[in-house]
RNA sequence: GGGCGGUUAGCUCAGCUGGUAGAGCAUAUCGUUUACACCGAUAGGGUCGGAGGUUCGAUCCCUUCACCGCCCA
């Protein structure tokens, strides 16, 4: 017997371990079968599951549920990314509190200890994605940093540098002081801030005159090289060609014209910074102006500023410079605004500097062509499309990606140099002692960016270079989902990359979900204190509820709210699917082997029968062209509103007065139906569907649900019997709510009596009278030939069904709900009339139309009739 | 500034190829009828953001405006 009530806890580890103990997550075991796979986009091994996570891994997870019950051989490739900034700083953060550092401990000493934090604590999301029921095959688990997959970076790397697509170039990166390397473009946040804009006043040479430019970063003035302005602003044309004076140093630039400057900000001049500005590089370039750095990797201002302002932070000389100025009277005044800073992504705490290093980059322009070009030709399909765009207009404008970091923790690059600088790039160390022709080489200190082996991922963790058999029969893969703040990160490296080394995409389509956002609308920070925990969520409602939520929510608009009211509704769900199959136990529903649904013979089986044929197919449907919601809805809809509230309903009255073998076929055609439920509410609520299927079984099951067979259950021939059962629904439907509205009393029982019923009505009212009885409340159900004074009346096709409540009715009441159909009905006559006499509409409407539109008029038009003779007889 | 998305019942959202709208939650009334109060029955609630246009007909297509949001610069 089932317990009263599901308690995930207790469910979700055991029926975990069953799965992991049966090996059905593993792939290969079909050998014959159609391959399926999907790799996980790697989260950051230093990660926690958060709800994003929670909704990417759930839609893959019913994929690949769904296609595994489907009989297809399935690889869910899971694993995690090493994440070098994030990882290194941990382990930092670490070390500062056993007083120890990194530099300290030595490059080699320190990543053993990035080891032993990755095995102690490196599997923390990984432990909660199987809490969602994650059905990967984690014996396959990957990791960016494992051997194999290194090797794949060594490799690419190797290869791209002899296509010399890598090369080493000194330019402005962004650059991030507290750790000193280089952040990509994408890792860095513009933050909006307060500040202020300082006018500065920079004397003209040989003049008394001054131009005053306004900036926001007075402190990188000692690195000016010039000052613009718009080549049009009527201003400044007399001064563009002079000098002026940088104060504080006293060196002389020019002032130059430049499309750069904007005259409608600050004061239409410029200082221009090239060494500390990206678009002042540009303009540097522009004019040939020269480059002052002066700043140090730690941020501090370095020897190339006079002496007083060396070594202060950039906050530090900032202040002294300003106060400097002031004293000096070339302050001309400060306003305060808003601007965006950058800042690192990270701990979004420390200001990023733009400076200039030399750095590996990799000229990914040809690339991105082909990657674009994949995209257009629908090798790869957008789901839904248009994302594309989004894809399309990153890869559009790409620039060299600055590959280098200087980190520890990472793939070090495969690049050495002997004593005269040369590079000797190779995949071993051997190698390039062969190429150096034994000269001393040493190594190049520097790492790759964290995303150059993530781009690798789609057949990296399927064993390349090495030519498997996982890569020919995995590669490409079907489908990668993941949100659309990824389309830049990993769907286009992954393209560039897969299709520059294997020639072929790495997947068929790209699903990009919703993003997730809190019950109020807001996007999820640790800051605001509004990110809702998966983890929190699944103990309070269970794995299962969460994900029937997630998958609910997961349609066609850009976000989603999630919050513990909705997941309380998917909790409730999972209550109902099990209080449904516990009364299927109480009734001794026992699955029958060998049952055939095609042969039930009772008419309310052979409904349940064609109802749970449609639902497979739309649930199928629906999964198939991604539609979670719709395939969530369907689902719901079928085990809610049909099963649960008429099928189970309808079927009670058989189980307490019906002849033995209709009870038999009864129970046998329920717990064909339950099994279908199971089945296909597996991909959505893997662990109470699971845990189900074995508790219902009286006879053990053949196999776990989770490679049981995904129904195929063909509607045929049940179109009488679903008239039938819907026309008892409705006439149910009828009499509760006359019912309500007349306020008899629930408890009460009253009479039924049909009148100008045609044969087929009489027949079914006949056949399903203790139904009808039952769920209606009724005294009696039978054909009359004429209505008894004091009933209350509804029309039901051609019929009136009436209840004479005798003194019970409130005749006001009655006409006044009568009267009020019967005006809808008039003003829906009305419409149809408005339409039909329309000559262009009859004359242009399509044939079907026309017909549909004359039908619904006639069926108003006859209940309009029905409704005013029911008026008539109440007088 | 460029691009994209949204605006449908009190709230959150569906609405696929144009034929006047659906669900969940919430609300109201009733309810211990042998699964379920994490429940059941019934009911109310929408000039589908505004204005134009195309069309016999527009929530759906086009133009424009307003507001909200996101991404990029």
């Amino acid at each position: 017997m089932l317990e009263k009530t599901f308690n995930p806890q207790d469910v979700e580890k055991r029926i975990a371990a069953q799965w992991k103990a049966s090996g059905a997550f593993a792939c290969g075991t079909r050998p014959d079968a159609e391959a399926f796979s999907i790799v996980i986009p790697p989260p950051n091994v230093t990660g926690r599951l958060h709800i994003g996570h929670a909704l990417n891994n759930s839609l893959q997870d019913i994929l690949a549920r769904f296609e595994r019950m489907r009989g297809k051989d399935v690889l869910w490739q899971p694993g995690t990314d090493h994440a070098g900034i994030a990882t290194q700083l941990i382990v930092e953060r670490q070390l500062a509190e056993r007083q120890m550092s990194r530099l300290g401990l030595g490059r080699e000493k320190f990543l053993e200890e990035v080891w032993k934090w990755k095995a102690e604590s490196g599997g923390a999301i990984v432990e909660q994605q199987h809490r969602l029921g994650a059905s990967a095959d984690w014996s396959r688990e990957r990791f960016t940093m494992d051997e194999g997959l290194s090797r794949a970076v060594l490799k690419v790397f190797v290869e791209l540098y002899k296509q010399g697509l890598i090369y080493k170039d000194k330019r402005l990166v962004n650059w991030d002081p507290r750790l000193q390397t280089a952040v990509s473009d994408l890792e860095v946040e513009s933050i909006e801030i307060k500040g202020h804009l300082w006018h500065i006043k920079y004397p003209i040479e040989d003049s008394d005159q001054f131009i005053t430019i306004a900036t926001t970063r007075p402190e990188t003035m000692l690195g000016d090289t010039a000052v613009a302005v718009h080549p049009d602003d009527a201003r400044y044309k007399a001064v563009v060609g002079k000098t002026a004076i940088l104060p504080l140093t006293g060196r002389h630039i020019p002032i130059i014209a430049d499309l750069h400057s904007d005259p409608e900000k600050g004061t239409g001049a410029v200082k221009i910074t090239p060494g500390h500005d990206f678009n002042d590089f540009e303009v540097g370039k522009r004019h040939k102006l020269p480059l002052i750095n002066i700043i140090n990797k730690d941020g501090t201002l370095n020897n190339d500023v006079p002496a007083p302002y060396r070594g202060l932070s950039r906050e530090a000389a900032r202040k002294k410079i300003v106060a400097d100025l002031e004293a000096a009277g070339l302050l001309d005044k400060s306003e305060p605004i808003t601007h965006a800073v950058p800042h690192d992504e990270k701990t979004k705490t420390v200001v990023l500097e733009p400076f200039l290093t030399e750095q590996w980059y990799l000229n990914v322009q040809p690339l991105a062509d082909k990657a674009i070009a994949a995209v257009e030709k629908g090798e790869t399909k957008f789901v839904p499309e248009n994302w594309a765009n989004v894809y399309f207009s990153w890869l559009r404008n790409i620039r060299p990606w600055c590959i280098s970091r200087q980190l520890w923790w990472g793939h070090q690059i495969p690049v050495w140099y002997d004593a005269d600088g040369k590079i000797y790039c190779a995949e071993t160390e051997e190698e390039a002692a062969k190429q150096a022709g034994g000269k001393a080489l040493t190594r190049d200190p520097d790492v790759l960016d964290t995303w150059f082996s993530s781009a690798l991922w789609p057949f990296s963790t399927l064993g390349w270079p090495d030519q498997t058999k996982e890569l020919d029969r995995y590669y490409p893969t079907n489908v990668l989902v993941t949100g659309f703040d990824i389309i830049f990160f990993w769907v286009a490296r992954m393209m560039m990359m897969g299709i520059h080394f294997l020639g072929k995409v790495p997947f068929d389509t790209v699903l990009i979900h919703n993003r997730v956002l809190d019950e109020q609308g807001a996007k999820m920070s640790k800051t605001k204190g509004n990110v809702v925990d998966p983890i929190t969520l699944i103990d309070e409602f269970g794995a299962d509820a969460l994900r029937f939520t997630l998958a609910q929510a997961a349609g066609q608009s850009r976000d989603m709210r999630i919050g513990p009211t909705r997941v309380e509704a998917g909790r409730n769900f999972a209550t109902k699917l099990w209080n449904t199959s516990r009364f299927c136990e109480m009734n001794g529903c026992v699955t029958v082997p060998g049952f055939d649904p095609a042969t039930v013979s009772q008419t309310v089986n052979q409904w349940i029968v064609a109802e749970t044929a449609n639902a497979v197919a739309e649930v199928t449907a629906s999964i198939e062209a991604l539609r979670f919601n719709d395939a969530a809805n369907a689902a719901y809809h079928f085990v809610y509103d049909i099963f649960c509230d008429w099928y189970v309903e309808i079927t009670k009255p058989i189980f307490q007065t019906g002849s033995e073998a209709a009870k038999a076929e009864t129970r046998a055609t329920t717990a064909w139906a339950r099994d279908q439920i199971l089945k296909l509410l597996h991909p959505f609520m893997p662990f109470i569907t699971e845990e189900l299927w074995a508790a219902t079984a009286v006879v053990p099951r053949d196999s776990l649900l989770v490679v049981a067979q995904w129904p195929t259950v063909k509607a045929q021939g049940a179109a009488a019997a679903s008239a039938e059962m819907h026309w008892v629904i409705e006439l149910i439907k009828g009499v509760r709510s006359v019912r309500s509205e007349m306020n008899v009393p629930a408890g009460a029982r009253i009479p039924l009596v049909l009148t100008g019923a045609d044969a087929t009505a009489k027949e079914r009212l006949a056949r399903n009278k203790d139904v009808i009885m039952t769920l209606a409340r009724l005294t009696q159900a039978d054909p009359a030939d004429a209505i008894p004074k004091g009933s209350a009346q509804f029309v039901l096709g051609e019929a009136v069904v009436a209840l004479p409540l005798g003194d019970v009715i409130d005749f006001a009441k009655e006409r006044a709900r009568l009267e009020k159909d019967l005006k809808k009905t008039q003003d829906e006559i009305a419409r149809f009339d408005a339409k039909l006499s329309n000559e262009q509409f009859v004359a242009k409407a399509p044939e079907d139309v026309l017909a549909e539109q004359r039908e619904k008029r006639a069926e108003a038009a006859a209940l309009a009739v029905r409704l005013t003779d029911a008026i008539g007889r109440l007088a």
